[in-house]
DNA sequence: CTCAGTGCAAACCGTTTGCAGAACG
DNA sequence: CGTTCTGCAAACGGTTTGCACTGAG
């Protein structure tokens, strides 16, 4: 349905060559909507934006083509506590970031900070483990929910600690 | 069908009390199993636990006092990425600690580092949000699996940058 | 006695899978 | 042409919900 493919698909379709798999209409198509956004997409969210293409692809292979984009290593797979999954392209963005999510509007933004990675090691060093990556997610209220007078209240023990 | 009641499971009953929420049995016998154990229980293992001890308590009412205890503040839940919740309570441990998880085995062990607060209130600000929580997964070896000779490959490919 | 809780089974919903027909190489 | 993929629909599995019955206050 595309005519021209982009670098970031042709590389995905180096992958899938490699590994001896064929290149397929419908998994260059979810590709390249995959890495024509730089959002964290949910299933659903991919789909629309394929049928909007003019695309018609079942979830089916949409799940299992992302299933193939996130082991090649080119996609990253998030549960943001949504009770769906979303998915991130790697390319040209920050490798290795992590993400403020808001509480109210399930806004995402992203960020960076260079002390984590040696804080894993150090902190996974000393428990005996061998870190491999983390995962650190700060939740809150994002600007615009702020500026609306959004606030997120508690309840819960106001004392926890009277134990009699 | 316990005759004791420990003091953590009493302050649940306070909780229940302040809401005009009754305090029945089956209520009290889940809140003693959860803070009875200090591991990162999931609902299987909570039914399995009561059964052991000899309630017979559907999975609907384990589902539904995990929502009031987690309401109350006295137990928090976790995703590892599992398909499916576990539940820890909050009492006699550290406060906001961090988790640390095995990708071969599933153990999880706990850590808790001091700047880590700081860091997420500082990411926050700079980013426009009010910072509620956060959370903290580090994923790699624990100490037996690396004993045991287990090795996590990567695949995916070699270089992702060769973008022609 | 009344209102909420419980247990069962059915519903839910994101995701996975089986299978007949369509494409890739 | 054989092998793998696709699309559909049915299956899955953890969680939620509807409803008749039980129990707490």
């Amino acid at each position: 349905m595309n005519t021209q493919t982009s670098p970031f698909v042709r590389l995905f379709g180096r992958y899938l060559r490699d590994q001896g798999l064929p290149v397929t209409q419908q998994r260059e198509a979810v590709a390249e909507v995959v890495f024509g956004s730089d959002a964290h997409l949910s299933v659903d969210e991919i789909e629309g934006m394929l049928r909007e293409g003019g695309d018609r692809i079942g979830k089916a292979t949409i799940y299992r083509t992302l299933d193939l984009l996130v082991r090649s290593k080119l996609v990253e797979e998030h549960d943001f506590g949504e009770g769906f999954k979303r998915y991130e392209h790697r390319l040209s963005r920050q490798p290795d970031h992590d993400h403020l999510i808001c509480l109210e509007c399930g806004t995402v933004a992203e960020f960076k900070h260079r002390e984590l990675r040696a804080l894993q090691d150090r902190v996974a060093r000393d428990a005996g483990f061998e870190p491999t990556r983390h995962k650190l997610e700060i939740y809150g209220l994002c600007p615009s929910c702020r500026e609306a007078g959004v606030t997120l209240d508690d309840e819960g023990l106001t004392c926890p600690i009277e134990t009699m």
